[in-house]
This record gives C-alpha cells, sequence and structure tokens, in this order.
DNA sequence: CTAGTTGCAAAGAGTTTGCATGGCG
DNA sequence: CGCCATGCAAACTCTTTGCAACTAG
C-alpha cells in the first residue's frame, strides 16, 4: 500500500471478515448500511458501530468505495476490485442499483472527449453515469 | 408544468426571492445549505427552516437540483437552467468545485457510446462526472 | 381577510464517539 | 498478555416538522 493512502487494518476479526465476505459476494451491488446489517443478521448480528468502524477502515484502506446516494442522506458502499475497477468508468441503473463496468476502450473514449472539449481530466474512479439498465427498460 | 413534478409555489416571499437570487447569480457553482444562509447572511439572516423548505420547494418545481456530495452527508444545490442545462452531461472539478457543462454534442456521443457497449440509456441530468478542471489542472 | 410562509424550538435520521469488556495475535 | 476491536448508549450533525405569529395577494 502507498503511503498517506490510510491505516492498514491491524486485527482480522470475525466481523471484519463477514462484512467484507457480503460485498464480496455482490460485487456490482452497492450497499447500504442498513442493508449490510440485514445480509450479515442471519449469521448472527454485528452491531452497527463495528459496521460503520470497519467500513470506515476498509474505505481508507481502499478495499471498499463510498458513494453518496441521492436521494436520502445514507451512503452506499460497495466493493472495489482494484484491478477491474481502475480506469473503468461505472454505471448505475436508476431502477435496480446494479453497477455496470463501462468497458476499458469506451471508457478512455469518453475521457479523452472530455478532455479535448472542456480540457477537463476525469477522475474514472470517481464518475458515474446514471441511467436505465437494459434489464430494467 | 407538468402534472406530478412537483406543486407551483404559491406565494413570492422576500426570503424566497433572495434564495434564489443568490442561485441565478452563481450557476456554474453548487451551495450546501450553510453557504446560501451564509451568503444571504449579509443583507438580513433567514431562518434555516425558511431556507430548507424553500430549498425543498424549488427541487421540487424543477428550478433547482440537488446533488448528494461524497464526501459529509450534506447536499448541494445548484440552479437548474431547463434550456442550457437539459440534454447536457455536467462536470465537476473535484478542486474547485465549479460546474462545467459538457457540450451537447459531445454528451450526445458518450450517450451512445454507452448505449452502443452496454445498452444502458444514460440520464443526462443525473450524471456528473469528476475531475479537475483546466484552471485547476 | 385567509391561506401560505416564517422563525423558533423540538423531533428525526444517520453517523460518530467514549468507555468498559472481549478477542486476535 | 497487550493492543486493538466490539457493543452499548450517548453525543453529534444535518434535515424535517409542529405551531403560533406574520405577510403576500
Amino acid at each position: 500500500m502507498l503511503p498517506g493512502e490510510g491505516k492498514m487494518k491491524k486485527y482480522e476479526t470475525k466481523q471484519r471478515k463477514r462484512i467484507l465476505a457480503v460485498l464480496k459476494e455482490h460485487t456490482d451491488q452497492q450497499f447500504y448500511i442498513e442493508d449490510l446489517e440485514e445480509a450479515l443478521k442471519e449469521e448472527g448480528e454485528i452491531s452497527r458501530s463495528a459496521i460503520y468502524r470497519n467500513i470506515k477502515q476498509m474505505v481508507e484502506e481502499g478495499v471498499i468505495k463510498k458513494y453518496a446516494s441521492n436521494k436520502g442522506r445514507k451512503f452506499l458502499y460497495q466493493y472495489f476490485e482494484n484491478e477491474v475497477c481502475l480506469g473503468h468508468i461505472h454505471a448505475k441503473c436508476l431502477r435496480c442499483g446494479k453497477i455496470y463496468h463501462v468497458d476499458h476502450q469506451v471508457s478512455r473514449a469518453i475521457s479523452e472527449e472530455i478532455l479535448n472539449s472542456l480540457h477537463f481530466t476525469i477522475d474514472k474512479g470517481e464518475s458515474v453515469l446514471y441511467g436505465i439498465c437494459s434489464e430494467c427498460a
């Protein structure tokens, strides 16, 4: 890990493992804290503070990504596969919530178009396009 | 106004006029409630509840747009020029916060690329790209 | 006039934090 | 064993709401 990217975890607790497992199982989905809590409940509850603290830690480590949601004041969290996600723009379906990876080439093409027309350098990891996916259309 | 788009305002109060004036003066900027409060303070304070209620009303009317911010749990608000903003993707500078309009043609080109590669239909009004603008680079 | 709006204060919703206890290494 | 993490509850932050007083039309 590069310096300044946040502290590494110290202990590998049960709770942390279970939280990460849920996120890894659904890499195309974003979770509210309450979704995580719900999903975790089946094998025994984890306190909210533990969830919040672990999540926060993982965000700092770059293991998961934190997104703001347009409706309401809750945050969304998603497992972030560095190899897969870096350099990709993402698209989120407003109906089903699923996350799609915009193909590498297309992402780069878009990035270049914006650069040419506005001299604006996109941070692909931060940019999420919203719309309706093929399944929901 | 189309049905279902929200209620129209009833009264044109001093407070409402002043709030809208501030937003209209900086159409390339997004405001936190506290920024508005600060900007309004100079000509006499407006209560928070009045600011919140007016803002909420304007969002429902489509006069301004509400955005979630990635850091912190506050919302951002921006005057929404229908003629100018409709059909445009926006780009927000992560450093200075300024909002840029992605040219109509480029917006459409991007929209089509995504449609072709993912069969995903972008909602341009909801999509904001993040990055660094030319001035801040 | 009289319905919609303001300002205040109190209630909500989501997140963070202090502290004693418990568990990883 | 020592340090970090957990769980609980209380504190915080931002937003919403109830209500009496106040205005725009």
